[in-house]
DNA sequence: TGTACATCAGTGAACGCGCGTTCACTGATGTAC
DNA sequence: TGTACATCAGTGAACGCGCGTTCACTGATGTAC
């Protein structure tokens, strides 16, 4: 970790080990996808590599270090597949394209990998504490999601209401408002996703949309939506063209016109 | 089941078995607090209450049928929370303070009991799957939501543009969101929420609250806003407040003025 | 190129554990006459 | 009110199971000289 190792070729052990590991996560991965985190038994996923379940611990020391590399390998499948389907976009001023193609890529992952999504943003595994190791793969989807926002905050293409207007009318000030999510401002910051001040009324409505998203791709997979909402491809693309709106995507007045 | 009985007194067995019965399921909440569902484990809640395992299945057939119970409980406990937090608003066309009222109850319900939350939100169990005797409690906590914007709505506290006006400028027209949604639009209907025509741009809106509402207590109580909000009341606060003018509530214009 | 030694992957047996569920039983509570 | 029988709650032993982790081992791969 601390010295940057010169790219010298692998001894064969060296590959036999990298590709062993991965095989290993691959079938934990699987398996997860019918047995839910807190039961993923370290035994079976020995069985379904083909080898002796005290064989694992030559490649993780523990079955909690296991979690937390499928967590990282988790977050950084979904967060590549956003990262993919933002850049298919050619026109990259389309942000409505832009826009629409991650958060379908972000569902997609979700319903083609479940156990993983649960993994990730399900229930938390009781008595495992995740590392600070997974914050960076995590924060991957997240990032895309917010540069589309900030590009096209940049590009004039976002026209947003001052937030003291918004809370004008007995909503929390701006202070209030900053301090609210004062973490997610200082994150914008130190990415440098933003040249000069931090539009803190537009964090704010992404912060919401984020979760917005999420929370509405959790209800699906978790069965919330059975009985509610008949057509859920349909229903996804309506609530994403809303927040799209919603974060004065569009032009002004395009909504709420009356 | 088929005969309603009278209700005559109960029996010192029967009465007996009805406490021990809620006894056992008491414990497993309070087991479900630390276990998660999956390995909630029917002797550590027989222990807990100070018998045999054997025991246990006088009362339940199985652990499956304890989750069940379980589930019920839980989702009456918050169903009841919430219809409490409503009811507690004197002043019933105070539709603002019902609302923030009942959002705010259903958030400290579930951070006082995040284990029940985490059984009714979170990852479905690997396995299980619920029974339809479920379905009605589930339904409470949806049902207090759903009436304060009904009964706004028919007091003209709400002032909604029609669907078609949101839809005219590429997105999906009435009939797509008609079927998008038709689940809940018959939902509203069987319940003889609305008198007449169920507006389906309300209960479009209505739906997408209700998502976001449970995507950011699931995303406080999971961990996914650490770092981010910084002040989870205020930001609760906050998403309550715009949820409520998103739904035409407070007077046409009062929000994206610019 | 060859030999001696160190490193490492994988084996198989064993540990102690807790689990869900079954079953024959005991003794207390309830019911019929 | 009293007796005979049925119902039911709770016991304790047992079942077969799979789990995470440890440990001494074997044999193959890599390294130093």
């Amino acid at each position: 970790m601390q010295d940057i190792s010169p790219p010298r070729a692998q001894t064969a052990r060296e590959r036999a080990r990298d590709q062993i590991t991965a095989e290993i996560v691959a079938a934990a991965r699987i398996r997860l996808a019918e047995s839910g985190p807190a039961d993923l038994s370290l035994r079976a996923v020995a069985r379904d590599v083909g080898m002796v379940s005290s064989a694992v611990y030559r490649y993780f020391a523990s079955r909690d270090e296991l979690l937390t590399a499928l967590l990282v390998l988790a977050y950084d499948d979904l967060g590549a597949a956003t990262e993919r389907a933002d850049a298919a976009v050619a026109d990259r001023d389309d942000f409505q394209a832009r826009w629409f193609a991650s958060l379908r890529g972000i569902r997609r992952w979700a319903l083609a990998n479940p156990g993983d999504y649960a993994l990730l943003y399900g229930s938390p595994v009781p008595g495992y504490a995740a590392p600070q190791t997974t914050v960076e793969p995590a924060v991957r989807v997240i990032l895309v999601i917010l540069r589309i926002v900030t590009e096209g905050h940049a590009a004039g293409a976002i026209v947003v209401p001052a937030s003291s207007d918004v809370g004008s009318d007995g909503g929390p000030g701006d202070a209030a408002l900053a301090h609210a999510v004062g973490g997610a401002v200082q994150f914008v910051r130190s990415r440098g996703l933003v040249d000069g001040e931090v539009p803190l009324e537009l964090v704010v409505r992404t912060l919401i949309a984020w979760t917005t998203v999420f929370g509405t791709i959790s209800f699906e997979l978790f069965g919330h939506l059975v009985g509610s909402v008949t057509d859920t491809d349909a229903y996804f693309d309506l609530l994403a063209d809303r927040l799209f709106r919603d974060l004065g995507f569009g032009g002004p007045g395009s909504r709420d016109h009356d």
